[in-house]
RNA sequence: GGCUCCAUCGUCUAGCGGUUAGGACAGCACCCUUUCAAGGUGCAGAUACGGGUUCGAUUCCCGUUGGAGCUGCCA
């Protein structure tokens, strides 16, 4: 029914609304356009629906704008990032900035009154919602406008328009247009009939353009060839087909992407967490993490692989795999699709991602980091197999950077203690460590923590490894060594070595 | 109420008339390890229900049930 042409590359636009920060929704639904459009070749226009001045801020813009760039969603055309309080665009098809279009809606409106499928409606909103009001009140379903606007005498319409009565302009319906269908991409035909679609108001009485007039205005303005985007436009769209018929503009493709729920099977909301994409970022997640796990709500390559970088995403996104059925957020997968990242960093992108969160928690400064790279390159083998998010990292390590203090982790502490004969192990270790006259000298600690196994009547291997838990909380035994290394303890950390090797 | 959408393990999904219904997360067990992880092995776990169509339905159709969305001069 469209889009005859073959070899015309495919125009796609994700179209966010500044009213708040990115939902992860909303990202998700970014990630599938930005991905149908670079699998085709195609163009990835970025427009900014703010055609509600109520709600709309340019400081949500630029949050919107960022968390894109963070997830590396790259447009072709659209808003450029702030760079100094001015909402500039660039591409063909701009401004990209709805508030900015108004003459686009304005001829659009133009030639929608000269061809009767607009008219202009005097009802105020005052009087609609006492009549929404006055029928839920009866109990009578409310069926949308009376249309009591609809057949006003031309004449006198116009005479009220130029009397400046206040008016907004509403949709004609085609009453006789018999039912409103199309192909939907993802969930194949749907079909509306035309009877209980609204003579729904196309501009506000202040001139400015309604979502669903601006948006297909927009959108046939700047050629979309395929609007992805949630399902809960899915009823707007047979209202939206009317204007694009209206408008005499070709329809596009449609695509609705099933919404994100909540645990609890509820749309996402705060109460279950974190929803926006900065959150996420906040919390330690990768952006490359984040358009995984999200393109993996609702899309799956072929069933089996769940890592998948955005390459490999674009190279094999289609519209005809994305699965109907709405996906439930699952913050533990996501937790673990993080460590496996983490996991699989090299040590240089390992410490590339680990030091901003070290000098954010104050433990160090970029200069000593770059002072004493091998030691901080260190600190990865301590750490990589068990942290999930880099946000956790600074609590991790931060006994590296505190001096040389003999602390319990309670926990493991409470292990070991459950163990037969460990307590009298630690609690001999722990007197050791804690004389006055040990001072955290090396070779100190080494002649008590050599001295114990005899004391104890212990193998040095099992006293050893108590003292690694004990002194460092869930360090695995190299790490402890490697820890005390890092300490700047070499000698008696080669001392240790040898010791323990030679008793075991 | 009206219109519309959705329905495979707890969760994300594969499947596109014939499969022992596959994978991943989570769970459990064992191995490794005197902690925690990571890793290895294994176990358990699903086609919502009822009718059709068909030689044969997870797959196609209808209904029921359950869930969701829209029903604004919000988007």
């Amino acid at each position: 029914m469209n889009q005859s042409t073959t070899d015309s590359k495919p125009r796609v636009r994700f179209a966010p609304s500044p009213t708040g920060m990115l939902h992860v929704g909303g990202a998700r639904t970014a990630i599938y356009n930005w991905a149908f459009a670079r699998h085709n070749g195609g163009t990835f226009v970025l427009r900014i629906d703010d055609t509600d001045p109520e709600r709309s801020t340019k400081e949500n813009t630029q949050i919107i704008l960022r968390a894109m760039s963070w997830l590396g969603l790259d447009w072709d055309e659209g808003p450029c990032l702030d760079d100094g309080g001015q909402e500039r665009s660039e591409g063909d098809y701009g401004p990209y900035f709805q508030t900015q279009r108004s003459d686009f809606y304005a001829q659009a409106l133009q030639k929608m009154r000269d061809n009767g499928s607009a008219y202009p409606c005097f009802c105020t909103p005052e009087e609609l919602t006492a009549k929404r009001e006055a029928a839920k009140q009866a109990g009578v379903a409310y069926e949308g406008y009376d249309r009591s606007c609809r057949n006003l005498d031309p004449a006198v319409a116009q005479a009220r328009i130029d009397a400046g009565e206040p008016h907004c302009w509403r949709l004609k319906v085609p009453l006789d247009h018999g039912p409103v269908e199309f192909d939907d991409a993802v969930r194949g035909r749907l079909s509306f009939p035309i009877d209980v679609l609204d003579d729904f108001v196309l501009v506000r009485s202040d001139g400015t353009p309604t979502y669903n007039f601006a948006s297909v205005v927009d959108d046939a303005c700047m050629g979309i060839t395929h609007i992805i985007r949630g399902d809960d436009h899915i009823s707007n769209t047979p209202k939206q087909i009317l204007v694009f018929e209206a408008l005499g503009a070709p329809l596009p493709t449609f695509a609705h992407l099933s919404m994100i729920w909540g645990p609890d099977g509820k749309k996402l909301s705060k109460r279950h967490g974190a929803t926006s994409v900065e959150e996420y970022k906040a919390q330690g997640y990768l952006p490359e993490v984040m358009v995984n796990y999200l393109a993996l709500l609702g899309w799956a390559l072929a069933g089996e692989t769940t890592k998948f970088s955005k390459d490999t995403l674009c190279e094999h996104f289609t519209l005809d795999h994305i699965s109907k059925n709405p996906a439930i957020f699952d913050a533990e997968k996501l937790d673990w699709l993080n460590s496996v990242y983490i996991r699989e960093f090299s040590p240089d992108e390992f410490l590339e991602h680990l030091v901003p969160h070290l000098i954010a928690a104050g433990l160090c400064t970029q200069q000593e980091v770059e002072d004493k790279r091998d030691w901080f390159l260190g600190i990865r083998p301590l750490i990589f197999e068990r942290i999930k998010r880099m946000t956790e990292a600074p609590a991790m390590v931060a006994y590296l950077f505190s001096g040389p203090t003999v602390s319990l982790d309670e926990a493991s502490v409470a292990k070991v203690l459950a163990k037969e004969g460990s307590k009298a192990i630690l609690e001999a270790l722990e007197q050791a460590l804690a004389a006055d006259d040990l001072e955290w000298d090396a070779a100190a600690i080494e002649a008590a923590l050599r001295a114990l196994p005899p004391a104890l009547g212990q193998k040095p291997k099992t006293v050893f490894q108590v003292a690694r838990v004990a002194l460092c909380g869930n360090m695995v035994s190299p790490p402890l060594f490697e820890s005390i290394h890092l300490i700047g303890r070499e000698d008696s950390i080669a001392r240790l070595k040898a010791a323990e090797s030679a008793a075991m």
